[in-house]
DNA sequence: CGGGGAATTGATTGAAATCAAGATAGGTGG
DNA sequence: CCACCTATCTTGATTTCAATCAATTCCCCG
């Protein structure tokens, strides 16, 4: 078996705290109505939905739904950060995707999770019963739409993705990765322009962008002695000459 | 700007020749019909869809759609193979795809394409404007969600191929190629099983590996000698060992 | 304040890229 | 129909970027 440097244990993970569970949700307050699948819903329209939406809250390092698992959710977020991965038998690890409030996870075309999903933050998540929300995509066409709609988009995000990982030098990952993460970052509205706020570890970057956490940690100080960024912490990016590493991320 | 072994010079593949297009279509006798996104419609359905369908042929080499052109069409392939691309401004190339008779293409989020599609093979394919095809999908549920559940397996196989792009060796990726192409050569029934028919050249399997030309060429060679595949010329390969191969594929 | 995981930094190795020829084969025109 | 020409593919030599191996250092949390 290859050493994994960055996968971690999974079963180490799976302590689950009794919190927060099966309580009714309250879609009119929801926080992230306004960005979310279902802002697509009016008031009347909305309240079907809260019908079959179940809070779902869980820890950092907690296990939303695991790779293989049957998938009978699909989970909607509303706070908190996800990582979403896929892993080799021998532990090498690939994250998919990253999370943030208003997107959504958990269809699947097969029966069962074709990936592990688990809490990078706490994370607030309301939940729906497979059946019944396919059943609401056919009541509500607009929200059917909407789903696939973020459905294409996600495909196109993971085709840019592709080329990352395939074509990019590290570099040229890790200023793509700082951009993609300072947009987000604009969008939470709790920092200044042009910060990125990375709640996630370097081994998550690690295993987002194709390398180890040592050439991430080796780039990240790169960046800064060039003066194209500066490190507030290890979580927290002031990007002060955004250009230059826009015209890096695009190879130019 | 970075020499790009493998990506290939656009414009040389404009060539436009005067070839079957705009002629009706006929679903009913459509050779795809049962394995395409309209597999869902019965007799009267699907000559709504044919309304609305035109016929669109191509020869090897020329480009179906480009990235960035205005995303007018949906395309559904119904003979040869097509290869989906995205490029970096310095002629880097990663090929997300390859699509097969029965595979569609051309669904955006925005209102332009976000990659090239273009023909490895000569092509037939029907394709659809937009905005017509967008209101079938109204009209014929079943029509909407059969392409939504394909554009879900879409993402599955994407993030599949992500794992593969930043997480498996050379070896290891050839392998997962040819497991691949050889369940697609058993869809196409032309051959016999566990053998692949590989219609592109190496360069595209370098650029959809995330590899160079050479690189490719020297797995296989490698893969030959160890007694696990036999080349019948590049584009034909006989797997001999399909369970040695898959060993390797996933990294056991 | 102390322990321990996370991050950084350094030294070395190694897998794949690059550079450089040849070999093969597919398509075209004589 | 064959020979040539050019693409494509393979093979070899060398380089390079990122991985691996190995310490520290930094903080976060109890």
């Amino acid at each position: 078996m290859k050493t994994s440097p960055t996968g971690e244990i999974r079963s180490k993970l799976r302590v689950i705290t009794s919190e927060h569970c099966n309580h009714k949700s309250a879609c009119e307050k929801c926080s992230v109505r306004h960005i979310a699948m279902c802002n697509v819903l009016d008031e009347e329209e909305i309240n079907l939905l809260d019908d079959i939406s179940t809070d779902f809250n869980r820890d950092t390092k907690q296990i939303l739904c695991a790779e293989g698992d049957p998938a009978d959710y699909l989970f909607n977020l509303q706070e908190g950060t996800v990582r979403l991965s896929k892993m080799l038998p021998d532990g090498r690890r690939q994250i998919t995707g990253f999370l943030f409030p208003g997107d959504f996870f958990g269809l699947a075309c097969k029966d069962v999770y074709t990936y592990t999903a688990e809490a990078i933050t706490p994370v607030k998540t309301c939940r729906f019963k497979r059946g019944k929300i396919t059943e609401k995509f056919r009541e509500l066409p607009k929200l059917g739409e909407r789903v696939f709609d973020m459905t294409t988009t996600e495909l196109q995000s993971a085709h840019d993705q592709m080329l990352l990982l395939g074509r990019k030098s590290a570099s040229e990952k890790l200023c793509s990765f700082l951009l993609y993460m300072a947009e987000k970052t604009k969008l939470l509205g709790t920092y200044p322009v042009n910060q990125a706020y990375l709640p996630m570890s370097r081994a998550d970057v690690a295993d987002f962008l194709g390398l180890t956490v040592e050439t991430v940690s080796r780039q990240f100080t790169k960046l800064a002695q060039a003066g194209l960024i500066r490190l507030e912490g290890a979580h927290h990016v002031i990007l002060t000459d955004p250009e230059a590493l826009h015209d890096i991320a695009e190879g130019e």
